[in-house]
DNA sequence: TTGACATATTGACGACTATCGATATAATAG
DNA sequence: CTATTATATCGATAGTCGTCAATATGTCAA
């Protein structure tokens, strides 16, 4: 996964909140819309999850007609795992074993 | 430091080459602009570790008419342990010990 | 002081993007 | 089939941002 891809993924105040959301849980986009409370409204957070989702950061699952969302905690680490081998190779090996990452 | 002022200071091809060039030396802004080969001229670099320096990702040091960079790898280490901390509490134990990063 | 070099700043422009209202698509209930 | 609910898509708009040419600022040498 492009470093800058994901950087963009995350480079949204909205997209962080709905992340933090997601963060755990399965929810609909309408769970979403009220979590943020009135903060956007329902075609903005499909825009935000859509996203997330081509980013591979957000799981999606069909459930009747709603759409349930969650965060993929596994590809965000290793997308941060690979910021830190790219960008901090002195702290690489100290803080997060390559192995266990790629 | 905000997740969402780190991402974006990421969220750029040519900031994260710049990032790149940087990451273990001290380089002025004309060798970095030598380093890009043509992609952007002087003032667009500097403009990149601007943003670069005030997301506290590079460090700077004067040196004569020159101004030497380089790239802040503990403060870039924290931010992913940050991140995997808010978004991925799951793998955060696992992966970063907690006590080293903060 | 004057000239040359290194870097930062300014102003303009184009591209991208977050947001919205309106509407389309999909799925269920009656 | 029709109505209702849930979500996605479209078109438009405003704001952000990357880039450049031109210029300003700062530093050293002669």
């Amino acid at each position: 996964m492009d470093p800058v891809t994901f950087a963009k993924a995350l480079a949204d105040d909205t997209r962080q909140a709905i992340m933090k959301q997601l963060c755990c849980v399965w929810l609909s986009v309408s769970d979403i819309v009220d979590g943020l409370d009135g903060r956007v409204n329902q075609p903005t957070v499909s825009h935000h999850l859509k996203k997330l989702e081509e980013a591979g950061l957000v799981d999606v699952r069909k459930e009747g007609r709603q759409r349930l969302y969650t965060l993929n905690q596994e590809r965000l680490t290793m997308c941060c795992g690979l910021l830190i081998e790219t960008f901090a190779p002195d702290y690489h090996g100290a803080y997060i074993p390559v192995e266990e990452i790629e």
